[in-house]
DNA sequence: CAATTATTGTGTAATTTGCACACATTGCTT
DNA sequence: AAGCAATGTGTGCAAATTACACAATAATTG
């Protein structure tokens, strides 16, 4: 896509008019349907969410928009999140559908209304009144090579470290749930470490990770032999340094091994 | 819901009648919205799929519909299960949700079309010409003790064996190898014996449900250890008799044993 | 009616894995 | 230089997995 635009800039500027655009005439939207994205990072041993901030409230949300009418689903999610974060993944898998009658709040929805009706979008207020059933999408990001930038409808995007969370927007909260239940259930199958550590890590990084999605400890000494054996990781004799202590090993995927085992499923850990 | 109608018969009526109502004025339907459920049950070493034959023509589906526009998914799926098969579920779990453009081919809409029309269905052929995303919802169920009815837009409903599923409607086939590969990765987390099989059963034929939902053969003397160590089975004296050789026993769930272990996954195969 | 046979139930031995903990190593701190 | 805290590795025991072998049984067969 960089090709057809020699200039970045002007790239990005189409992006945002045409979003402006749809949401000021939200009729080629597919009506009832909205995505929320679910990108999950890590840091410090913390599991973070991305989440977006509404222009001038402390109101917070995930990352989500509306579907066109002659695009896949897979596809809009991934153009949803790139219009509203900046963020391009090509990948994003989809883990839930929610559809209850009331899982948006008809109180916030009048105070959108409020906001919006004053910024001549009273089409787009119309087009939100109605009822609407989401899927959610998932992803896993390394959180360091990531950063999101910042779209019309929000003051600011952020990194939440997950027990940090604030209430969300309608159901929201219940959405990143139901992702992390499923990042813990689908542990072997996600390209857990691949995605969510930087190029190089300790072994220390990478148990914490696991022990953040599993919500329990592992035993240090197990865990480093069984991820050793199963070849996934090279090592670097160059060593961290410069902290307290003994320095450790720095290690990286052998991509090659790690997505053999990934097809089966890798078990790590029951 | 028995206890509001002492009668039956006109309980039943009464929801064909309602049913057929919303179809022939679909203007009570959440529009582009649909749900589609991939019923499953086993017999003789085989899964069978539960699908409905369109009228008069060699066309065969799934059972699904569309969600009233006050109704949950989860709820829309227990109806229309039952509207469609006369099959009462309470629990249906979705799996996935379809979303591309082209899921539904233009071609059979226009076949759909024109056999609608003759019926004073006009409203509901224009309903059906906008674009749909679909909902997959799977339940397993005894295929004994499962009478399917029909409902006005099929002419039978049948158990198929998954070896001798016909070409579907649309992308139903998609949808169908989704739920099996759901019911593949889910099998320690899903109450496959005791909603799959009779009351009484022998240990083959739950080794044989096990290889069919695994796709491969299990060690006979291994399976029934393992089984029995779990302790989820109660063995009953009583010996299946009559056919040829060594006589069986004939095991039964405990089934308070099994929903305790089912909450944390069982851990029958890997 | 005993021998046959296919199927069911159980046992065993070799191997692997899981788990808890101990010990050795290292590089910074004091 | 000694101490310390974290890393890397080893060890022993229990549990599980795997691949078979053997015993038991009830209809079939000659």
């Amino acid at each position: 896509m960089c090709k057809l635009h020699n200039n970045w800039y002007l790239y990005i500027m189409n992006k945002k008019a045409d979003h402006l655009e749809r949401l000021s005439d939200p009729s080629s939207y597919f009506p009832g349907i909205s995505i929320d994205c679910v990108i999950i990072g890590f840091d410090k041993d913390q599991l973070h969410i991305l989440l977006l901030k509404w222009k001038e409230r402390e109101l917070w949300m995930l990352p989500g928009g509306f579907v066109n009418l002659d695009e896949d689903m897979d596809q809009a999610a991934t153009r949803i999140l790139e219009e509203r974060t900046g963020i391009m993944l090509p990948y994003l898998t989809q883990f839930h559908t929610f559809g209850d009658v009331n899982r948006r709040d008809k109180n916030l929805l009048a105070e959108f209304a409020s906001m919006l009706d004053g910024a001549s979008f009273t089409k787009l207020n119309d087009f939100l009144k109605q009822r609407f059933i989401s899927t959610g999408y998932l992803s896993l990001v390394n959180i360091q090579t990531c950063k999101p930038t910042v779209d019309i409808m929000s003051d600011y995007s952020e990194w939440i470290p997950v027990n940090q969370i604030p209430s969300l927007l309608f159901d929201h909260a219940e959405i990143v749930g139901k992702a992390l239940e499923q990042l813990k259930s689908r542990i072997n199958y996600l390209p857990i470490g691949i995605t969510l550590l930087p190029e190089k890590f300790t072994m220390k990084e990478f148990q914490t990770l696991y022990e953040c999605i599993l919500g329990k400890t592992l035993d240090r000494g197990n865990f480093q032999k069984k991820i050793l054996k199963l070849g996934i990781l090279d090592r670097y004799e160059k060593m961290l340094s410069g902290k307290a202590h003994k320095a450790p090993y720095l290690y990286a995927f052998n991509k090659k091994r790690y997505n053999e085992l990934l097809e089966k499923g890798i078990g790590y850990m029951n």
